[in-house]
RNA sequence: GGGAGCGUAGCUCAGCUGGCAGAGCGCCAGUUUUACACACUGGAUGUCAUCGGUUCGAGCCCGGUCGCUCCCA
């Protein structure tokens, strides 16, 4: 007994399976069945394909109309039977039942099963037989005669030329989706009974049955010399006419200017949806055509998924316009969400968001190119003595320089995503946040040569940063670079910059300049201190070097923290009650806010902050204190533990002279 | 059945060769600070799916488990 869902298909039956393991058929492999409704005896056979836990655990193996059953017929060479003619109807092998459709056919064979007492029950039951996703007829599986290439022959040097080297994958484990389809490659099938593309070019001679396949199509049968062979209908494979996109777009066969200066080229840029039916192909191809491969690196991408996650397609109507994103937000934006959103050719998910924030991006760099230009002297910008560049030129230039770095290197490895990233960080944090807002006392101060130091760096970093940015936003980068100061040229052919300063100590004393504005702001807005209000802020710090630096940049702590006095000091004596205090790197501030602070609060927040650095001096101390680390750990990350301890156990003794203090004062 | 990928903040996702967990959006509290409210300042938020292993040290390396997705058959 066995179940099927296409009955009328039991005239092509050639066997019965089960699987090997299954008791209910042991010892009956190799035995004789009578097909019902016919004379026509088939054997019981063994295959593990068959899933025996689904119906009956016997399978009817019908090669003509399935192809997995056509698959267990090779393996246990079985005849195919095809009882479906091309127009759907049962054909001259199925006796009576000739000339009926599918379902007529299979309402009758039901019927007489029945009535010959072999019908155990009918169970409503989802095929998965296909059907056409305009007109939704079923599409029937039937053997019939194709075109065939000859897949060994071609995959062998095309995997070869992506394990050797000559073809690399980015990212790399795209390659092993290639090898994976060239490893267990299938003769292709490249007939298309369709009305349009290329047609096979293979001649049958009506006379004599040959077949002849010619570049031109010949006057005369090879064979027998009979006139006008008739050609083939099918035509070619629509990924067997891309496959050739490489070279038959530059001219092939011809031996164009074109094809043997563009042939082979450099990279391929595509999703990885395609990497079999295209790429892979492409390669094979090039390689059989041309003599080599046609491209050395191939980019994978992910695809662009709707704002849901869900593949946009025509049937879903969810499909997004560039044309319509680009009118809203620009060119430029929609570039910077499909580059920030993407990466290692991973899916993303297309998100307003990412547009508008790359809209946003672009406002801000928008107007602090307009800054700069207000703050055009008119003199001709000069590239300052070293000796000239401010604390905060130099930092910015050294940051600049780290970004030319890390972009460069991001660009080489294809991460783009974080490229655009730094960039990003860059011009808004760095730029824009401090070094902008540092500039203005420079602008609006007396020291005309600051002032054109300032100019200078503000041009060369904005210079360099839309460099950087223009693969990425190519034409508000263009368009700001059009009004800077440069060596002249459009900066779509602009050198790609390199690192010129590197002022480490002067970054990293800027760094704590800007901690200690930060600390301030902190402090202003935990206490609602309004906007307008202009503090005082003692500043305690162990070391002089440290207190002279900031003394140096009071003026930026004024500005960009509101304060009205900085009192630089050794240590905290006489600190007054109504002040708060906040430690920053290498030092304690102190803020008085006379009867905005309630020292019994203040006492208990600072105990709390006293509890956080005992326990990371804790956790710090007993790192240091394991043999193992200090021993096999990298020397600089055990100095680095070794200073950060350090700088917790200062502000710890700060926390608790506070402490102290305000617990006497009470 | 074969192959590949993904589980990280409320959401969508980054996180390079292991060394103090990040972004965008959202959220909370402020701001007519003369480049920008498409902005500024400050803030909150994590059992990095889970279990084990390697390691001085794991979001990252190795193995198991659970969940999800895609491709081929």
């Amino acid at each position: 007994m066995l179940a099927t869902t296409r009955p009328e298909t039991m005239f092509a039956d050639v066997a019965v399976a089960h699987h090997p393991d299954d008791e209910r058929y042991r010892g009956m492999t190799g035995r004789l069945l009578l097909l019902p409704l016919t004379d026509r005896q088939i054997p019981l056979l063994a295959d593990s394909y068959v899933d025996p836990t689904f119906g009956t655990g016997a399978v009817k193996i019908t090669p003509g109309h399935d192809p997995n059953d056509y698959d267990i017929g090779l393996r246990h060479e079985l005849p195919v039977v095809t009882v479906l003619d091309e127009a759907g109807r049962l054909n001259e092998l199925t006796g009576t039942y000739e000339g009926l459709d599918i379902m007529a056919a299979r309402a009758r064979v039901v019927a007489d099963l029945e009535a010959a007492g072999l019908l155990e029950k009918k169970t409503p039951h989802q095929h998965n037989v296909g059907q056409c996703y305009r007109c939704q007829t079923r599409i029937e599986p039937r053997v019939s005669e194709q075109w065939f290439v000859d897949m060994k022959p071609l995959a062998e040097p095309a995997l070869e030329a992506v394990k050797n080297g000559e073809v690399v994958f980015a990212p790399e484990h795209f390659a092993k989706t290639y090898f994976n389809w060239m490893e267990n490659i299938r003769d292709w099938n490249i007939s298309r009974q369709l009305w349009w593309g290329h047609r096979i070019p293979a001649y049958h001679c009506d006379q004599c049955g040959h077949i002849s396949v010619a570049r031109e199509a010949p006057a005369a049968c090879s064979a027998c010399g009979a006139a006008d062979p008739r050609q083939d209908e099918d035509t070619l494979d629509t990924w067997f006419s891309s496959a050739l996109w490489p070279f038959t777009t530059l001219g092939w066969p011809e031996e164009t200017d074109d094809l043997t200066f563009f042939y082979p080229t450099n990279l391929l840029i595509t999703g990885y949806d395609i990497i079999f039916f295209w790429v892979a192909r492409m390669i094979f191809s090039g390689i059989h055509q041309m003599g080599q491969v046609p491209f050395s690196d191939v980019l994978i991408h992910g695809i662009i998924r709707d704002e849901q996650g869900r593949k946009m397609s025509k049937s879903l109507d969810n499909g997004i316009d560039p044309l319509d994103v680009i009118d809203t937000y620009g060119a430029d934006a929609l570039r910077y969400s499909l580059i920030a959103n993407s990466s290692k050719g991973l899916d993303q998910r297309y998100s307003t968001a990412r547009v508008e924030a790359g809209r946003n991006f672009i406002n801000k760099m928008w107007n602090a190119y307009r800054f700069t230009l207000m703050q055009r002297s008119g003199n001709s910008l000069q590239r300052p003595d070293d000796a000239d560049l401010l604390p905060e030129d130099r930092w910015i230039l050294t940051g600049l320089g780290r970004l030319i770095r890390d972009v460069s290197e991001h660009m080489e490895r294809s991460d783009f995503n974080l490229a655009l990233a730094k960039i990003y960080a860059f011009i808004w944090e760095h730029v824009c946040d401090w070094y902008i807002e540092m500039s203005k006392l420079r602008f609006q101060g007396e020291d005309r040569r600051s002032a054109a130091t300032a100019e200078w760096v503000l041009n060369d970093v904005l210079v360099k940063t839309m460099t950087l940015l223009h693969p990425f936003m190519p034409f508000v980068t263009e368009e700001i670079y059009a009004g800077l100061e440069h060596d002249g040229g459009l900066l779509i052919s602009a050198a790609w910059p390199s690192a010129e300063y590197d002022f480490s100590s002067d970054y990293d004393v800027m760094e704590r300049l800007m901690d200690i504005i930060r600390a301030i702001r902190n402090v202003r807005a935990e206490y609602k201190v309004p906007a307008r209000q202009e503090i005082a802020v003692i500043v305690v710090a162990p070391e002089k070097s440290v207190l002279k630096g900031i003394t140096l940049q009071e003026a930026y702590i004024r500005r960009l923290a509101r304060v009205a006095n900085v009192s630089p000091r050794l240590n905290d004596r006489d600190i007054p009650t109504g002040a708060v205090a906040a430690p920053f790197e290498g030092g304690m501030l102190y803020v008085p806010l006379e009867s905005l602070v309630d020292p019994v609060a203040e006492t208990e927040r600072l105990k709390k902050e006293l509890d956080k650095a005992e326990n990371e001096i804790a956790a710090m101390e007993k790192k240091l204190a394991n043999e193992a680390f200090v021993s096999r750990a990298p020397a600089a990350v055990v100095d680095l533990e070794k200073e950060r301890l350090a700088l917790r156990k200062e502000a710890r003794a700060h926390l608790r002279k506070r402490l102290s203090d305000l617990t006497a004062m009470l």
